[in-house]
DNA sequence: GTCTATATGCAGATAGAC
DNA sequence: GTCTATCTGCATATAGAC
């Protein structure tokens, strides 16, 4: 039934992954999903910024649930993010350089001029952030400094993204996880 | 005689800064410019993106220069890094959350569709990069470890430009600081 | 050098038939 | 539910007068 609307709400993430959110136009998402036509507006009468957003709330889900996996696999907080961090190079390295970052674009082009989508970004970045930092303090850190770390782990995350969009490698996520791993065990070694 | 020119440029700079490449358009810059309408194609025959191509490379300078300036006011990598973040997050709260990442909204929407802009952004990240790496290799860093943090600054520069922007807070970039200047301090013990 | 007027195309969005 | 046709507006870009 609702099938049209699935294939819209999967096209639609891939092409704002990869475009952002200004280059991707409706036509296109219609286009390459396969759905009919005049199916766009009766599944989204809000339009794109409606379609936008709910895309947005599926994105966060589904990477909630891969970081939280990921970190659930490995008992180490340090271990488990460095080993997180090196499956991200890997799906940037399969995507050529076009994927990685699913929300970062929108994020930046979005935050000052739709009140809707930038706290659709907020709510993703904050749900990641805190995954990030239970997990670390489920080892020997801080409240406060798992926090802090958490933070910095998503932006260089989102940063490294950029760095390897813009230079065609998936070689700033490595050096990124390199210098990650380093800095926790610093921090560790402070805790403990 | 090019004072239209130049209006044009730095309206340009600004417009690319806080909106992106596709939401800012030539009626707006000449618009808020005050150049004459009829100036925009006599002084950039290339159109938008040669206009964005041009502002690209000179926010490439103008930055280098910056980064360059405040690096070379204090002697100590670790202390001259740790002050350069801290006047940007100073900059950013300035800026209402608007400003910072000069070129991370162009260099997302522009690496997979003009090869033209990617590497004007590419050059700019790699110049900068640079002038942070030589800076740690000044003190003492081993060439390969001062490359890889200065990649590491930079990414997490720009990523947390994105969260700053998110959550209209300049905190992120404040954290950010606050881990970068453990994580160089850490390195540096590991060198000598 | 700068202007006005406009060409051309596509964007998001809507109306109404089927 | 889905279609086609279309509305409105703005985008980049150009032509030609002054």
């Amino acid at each position: 039934m609702a099938q049209a609307r699935e294939a819209i709400l999967e096209t639609t993430a891939r092409l704002l992954e990869t475009q952002g959110y200004h280059a991707t136009g409706l036509n296109q998402i219609v286009a390459e999903s396969g759905a009919p036509k005049g199916s766009l507006y009766y599944y989204f009468p809000d339009g794109k910024e409606g379609l936008t957003e709910e895309v947005i709330t599926r994105i966060n889900q589904t990477i909630s649930q891969r970081i939280s996996d990921h970190l659930a696999a490995e008992g180490d907080p340090v271990a488990a993010i460095y080993s997180f961090l090196l499956a991200l190079a890997r799906y940037v390295e399969a995507s050529s350089c076009r994927g990685g970052g699913p929300i970062a674009s929108v994020a930046l082009e979005t935050a000052t001029s739709s009140p809707r989508l930038r706290a659709a970004c907020e709510s993703a970045y904050q749900n990641w952030q805190e995954l990030f930092a239970a997990k670390l303090r489920s080892g020997a850190f801080s409240p406060a400094r798992a926090q802090r770390l958490a933070v910095c782990i998503i932006a260089a995350i989102e940063g490294a993204i950029i760095l390897c969009r813009t230079q065609g490698s998936a070689t700033p996520v490595r050096e990124v996880a390199e210098e990650m791993r380093l800095l926790l065990l610093g921090a560790q070694h402070h805790e403990a």
